[in-house]
DNA sequence: TAGATTGTTAATCGATTAACAATC
DNA sequence: TAGATTGTTAATCGATTAACAATC
């Protein structure tokens, strides 16, 4: 949700939507299921079922990869699946380093997910000294004073933040200095990044705060009802 | 990102945009960030900035719940605290209960945001029997047989899925038939849901594909360039 | 009063959706 | 050929932004 990309006009790298592209994974996940089921083609409909979407949206994302369908008949299942992960750039090895490893970053790296779509964990660190050497998801932990060369040995450009808070934006800094370029922060901070670096950022807390607003809307409605509106004071 | 609202017009329980809900817990937490430090009042521009916004867009946000500011002079702290937390129904208690208690599950219950803001853990459940009874984030784990009697029993309304993809539209479908109406979900599938149901994903793969697709065009862009375009041919 | 800053307007932009011509 | 389904158009909708009048 909050991306920086100011290193171009956004939304249009080569013409692609973000709204699409944070789509593309969905489609990928849906297609790879297909996949595995041998199933040879698919309709938008099925497919935009299959990802919880509507098949306009789908038929629209899909416009502006290529017209990969085929009319009357549907998308070959193993095509997409190709073009879609070359869109994505998951043709090629990713890298990635996690630092942080308490339970979170522990659920990172033994997450099947990220092995599975070309991102190959390339190290586990912690500021924790007692931590280093421990196997975590069959990796030792290192320590966090490797991670300038770690980074820079294995050609690191996203790197994975699962610290507390108040060592966030330390580690940031460090890892783009280091020459990392993408950012994936689990850490309930506003990170500040130079130009050209891309932040994304997972938030456990405000996804919870968005439902109980939701949820509270729901209560009204049955029951009690919404107690008033503006106040019409002001703060002392 | 992907949330099911089928219950209504969407976007506008009492006139509320989406986009704006998602913000306001990221202003809270900075408006938190400023009582802490007992600043009194802040302006519309210290504000953004510290939620990483811009300031046109978070007036036009608070415009939506109010008049809360004072012209000349900015908000003040701690009323817009207050109100934020109303707004959003985290001046109520949140009975939530976390099901999957792996690596993953164990950080949630340990994850501190929860419990500061109106969120409870009233309860951690696994499949595994063996877990059972084992204490994490000093909670006892307790198995999922329970589901039904716990979510009744403390009028669980917020539903976290932890399990593996496998278990979670079962997991789910428990959920929702003892009384949850809100899911929050980390497991990577789709789930389906009645009507009435919100659903919010959080998928760590999908952020990094997410990632790596910004990644690719910043590479391309330095050196080896964009390898041709829409190819013509289609597939066999 | 003069300076500062909100709250709101209006323009712009991006995303969604339905509908259907193109075409397999 | 007839039926099915894509790819695209155009309308609609929601979100963002700059600018500024209102007002403390």
């Amino acid at each position: 949700m909050a991306t920086s990309r100011s290193h171009r006009p956004a939304t249009r790298s080569r013409g692609i939507p973000e709204a699409t592209v944070a789509r593309l994974p969905l489609y990928l996940r849906a297609l790879t299921t297909l996949s595995e089921r041998s199933v040879p083609t698919v309709s938008s409909e099925e497919l935009a079922t299959a990802a919880g979407v509507n098949s306009a949206k789908l038929r629209k994302d899909f416009s502006y990869l290529g017209s990969y369908g085929t009319r009357g008949v549907g998308y070959d299942v193993e095509y997409l699946v190709y073009q879609i992960s070359r869109e994505l750039g998951l043709t090629q090895d990713w890298p990635v380093v996690i630092v942080g490893i308490g339970n979170l970053g522990a659920a990172l790296a033994n997450y099947g997910g990220f092995a599975s779509r070309g991102f190959r964990v390339a190290a586990l660190m912690d500021a924790d000294a007692a931590l280093a050497g421990k196997l975590v998801a069959g990796l030792p932990v290192r320590h966090i004073d490797e991670l300038e060369a770690i980074v820079e040995d294995n050609q690191v450009s996203i790197g994975v933040i699962a610290t507390p808070a108040g060592a966030a934006q330390e580690v940031c800094d460090r890892l783009v200095t280091a020459g990392v370029t993408s950012i994936l922060n689990f850490a309930p901070t506003v990170l500040q990044v130079p130009e050209g670096v891309d932040v994304r950022k997972v938030d456990l807390s405000i996804e919870l705060q968005i439902l109980a607003f939701h949820e509270q809307r729901k209560a009204g409605e049955q029951g009690q009802g919404p107690d008033g509106d503006v106040p019409a004071v002001m703060p002392a």
